[in-house]
DNA sequence: TAGATTGTTAATCGATTAACAATC
DNA sequence: TAGATTGTTAATCGATTAACAATC
């Protein structure tokens, strides 16, 4: 059904996780169908941007009717392959590493977490969430034993250029980034999602800045 | 100097901090002057757009000799708002929400944090990073007495509604929304950032899955 | 002055929206 | 069948890139 190998801009992309979430929601108050138009309405964009973000993977809808909301979910899905666990690794077990391993719900988001890893004494041993937090030097065990894919960073800024080094030799092939080292200018065949938090407050400070000059 | 009250696209601004970032690291590597192209080259994009960009708030360069690091920075910084503190509570103390009051460096990004609250006995009173947690009853008194005008939201899916909308009746105009409740959609005039984890991951998890098919 | 590099206008590219024929 | 709504093509809009005159 779905249109392979065509290249879909991120821009679509980035818009599939909330298409996700509003299905999911529909879902959950009983509704069974829904036409782009109501869609529209409910998330503030417009009918035909739907239709055409939808129509780069294929015709999920029918004419006259529009899309069952179940099944439209589970394409999305697995268009984003949230069924498919992907072998990652969380490095970094400090204030951020420790939120991330309890508050993401990783299974359900397609990653499969093997492995949390530190080089400080005091929190190697403990446990996240059934994780237990393993000193450094195993990494390399891990990754080779589970074929890991991905690397959680949240670690601290000095050691980044490092370790992401190793991690790629480790064969690691996508970060998920929350520090501030660019991975992508320095190694452009990997897959990198940024999380760059202070970005994202600064440009809430000028929204409110603008606000307070108007 | 800055050309103000245009109005700036949001591609623009959400370059600016990343231009921030660039900026105080050529400054802490004792680079004074820099061109748009030796700039464009180290950031993996093109010099037109970064001349485009900057000047939309005005012009800070030199015909024939490039920008001042030190200077731009300053620019840029002040246009971001950074040298505004922002008074600003956070809701929620649970793993998320002390990681962000951990790990921010919220006085350099222009807010300044005058309160963190929350609900549950076990954790009102304990303190983090000199601020005691308070208990939630005390958050119109709080907001009053600093005339809060931003809230950073760590709290659970069930109770945002509500909090958003009592914040709302508080003044506050703002959010840095750690929660996946459509601020924006429901109050459209209040300055919404969102920090979508879980959009963030499965972005990742999409493109893993298409570098696998291939 | 000559060379370099900006600020800015014009051209291109990509993303969004509108329109409508196809079809359930 | 008639009405509704998709899939898709065409038109518009906005953002990026290229080009170059202004000027340090």
């Amino acid at each position: 059904m779905a249109k392979e190998n065509q290249n879909i801009s991120m821009s679509v992309i980035r818009r599939l996780p909330r298409y996700y979430r509003f299905l999911h929601n529909l879902k959950e108050n009983g509704i069974i169908r829904i036409s782009s138009r109501e869609l529209s309405m409910r998330m503030g964009l417009t009918a035909s941007q739907i239709r055409q973000d939808l129509n780069c993977f294929g015709g999920f809808g029918q004419q006259g009717y529009g899309y069952i909301v179940d099944q439209l979910y589970n394409e999305i899905g697995h268009i984003l392959g949230v069924d498919v666990p992907t072998p990652t690794v969380l490095l970094g077990a400090g204030n951020m590493g420790r939120a991330i391993a309890n508050h993401m719900d990783f299974e359900k988001r397609g990653i499969r977490l093997v492995g949390i890893f530190d080089d400080s004494p005091h929190v190697v041993g403990s446990k996240i969430r059934n994780n237990e937090v393993l000193p450094i030097s195993k990494i390399d065990e891990v990754c080779k034993a589970n074929k890991v894919e991905v690397a959680i960073l949240c670690i601290p800024e000095e050691v980044t250029p490092k370790i992401v080094k190793h991690m790629i030799s480790l064969g690691i092939s996508g970060f998920w980034n929350f520090t501030h080292y660019d991975i992508a200018y320095h190694f452009p065949d990997v897959a990198v999602e940024n999380v760059h938090l202070s970005d994202s407050l600064m440009t809430l400070t000028y929204q409110m800045n603008k606000r307070r000059k108007k």
